[in-house]
DNA sequence: GTCTTGGTTTAGACTTATTCTAAATGCAGA
DNA sequence: TCTGCATTTAGAATAAGTCTAAACCAAGAC
C-alpha cells in the first residue's frame, strides 16, 4: 500500500496522518505477524529519519486501535499484540515458535473444534465478552 | 473440602503440603471466581497465623499450575488469573463487572456461537495452542 | 511572512505485575 | 540433636505500559 493510501486511510478514520503514524500504520498493514509494541518500535525506528520514542509507539498504537484501524490481541499475559487484520478471525498460536496465525471465522464454525490437517491443536480457548442477561 | 483432603490432593500431585500451600489451595478450590495473585494474597493472608509474602503466593500458584491442580486464565493483558476448575471449559467475561464465568465445553460445541439466553455475546475469541503440521 | 495555538512527540519518571536474590526458617531423616 | 534441603521471606530487580512536562510543529489568523 502506498503512503498516500495510508494517509487516506488515517484521514478516513479521523486520524491526522503524521510521519510517525503513517510509518507505524504502514508497518502494521504490511505485516501478518502480530507484533508487540516493542516489535513495532524496533522495526519502524530505523525507517524514520528522526528518532521514535516508545511513548509515541504506544500512543499511536492506541490511537489506531481507538480509530478501528487495528486491534489488540491477547494470547499471553504481560504483552499485548497488535493486528491490522480487521476481518472476523481468530488465532492459532504455534507453541513451538510463538507465531500467531489468523484463522478465518468461517473455518472455525465449520471445522470446530478441529481446525484442519495443517494444525495439531494442543488446546484452545474461547473467551467470550458480553453481558449477563437476567431473564428470571 | 476438608484440610485433610487438601493435603491428600497435594500429595497425590507430588506437592509437599505446607501450611501456606494448603490454605492457598483450599482457597482456590473453594472459589468460583478467577482470582489474581493479589486477590489470593488478600483473601488468604488473614487466614494464616503467620505472615504470607507475595513471593510465596506466586511460588505456590505456579507450583499448583505445574502440578496440574489449577490453571492460568488469560483474558486481559497484564494480569494472570487462576482457576481450580480443571474440567474442560471456556470462559465468559461479563464486560460490565469483569466477572468471569465458566462455560462447559459441551455447551459451546452445541450452542456455538450463541451460548444461550442468559448471555449476550458482544464478541468472543478462540485462541488455539498447538503446532503447525507440515504435510506437503 | 510572522504569530498563535492546539495537537503531537519526546525523554524520562512512574506504576504495576511478576520474577529474582539471598538470607532466614523449618521440617525430616541420620 | 545435628544436618541438609526445600520452602518462605523481604526487598530488589525487571519489564510492559502509562504519565508528565517540556519541546516541537503544522495550520490558520492576521
Ligand atoms: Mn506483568
Ligand atoms: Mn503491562
Ligand atoms: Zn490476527
Ligand atoms: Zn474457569
Amino acid at each position: 500500500m502506498t503512503t498516500e493510501n495510508i494517509e487516506e486511510l488515517l484521514l478516513r478514520h479521523g486520524v491526522k496522518p503524521t510521519a510517525q503514524r503513517v510509518v507505524i500504520c504502514e508497518y502494521m498493514i504490511g505485516t501478518k505477524s502480530h507484533p508487540t509494541a516493542d516489535d513495532v518500535l524496533q522495526a519502524v525506528a530505523r525507517k524514520l529519519p528522526v528518532a521514535l520514542s516508545r511513548a509515541t509507539v504506544y500512543n499511536t498504537l492506541n490511537c489506531l486501535v481507538n480509530a478501528g484501524i487495528i486491534r489488540e490481541v491477547v494470547t499471553e499475559p504481560d504483552r499485548t499484540r497488535y493486528d491490522a487484520n480487521m476481518s472476523d478471525h481468530h488465532h492459532f498460536v504455534d507453541v513451538k515458535t510463538g507465531k500467531i496465525l489468523d484463522i478465518p471465522a468461517e473455518e472455525i464454525a465449520r471445522l470446530h473444534p478441529t481446525i484442519g490437517d495443517n494444525y495439531k491443536v494442543h488446546s484452545y480457548q474461547i473467551t467470550f465478552f458480553g453481558e449477563i442477561v437476567k431473564n428470571k
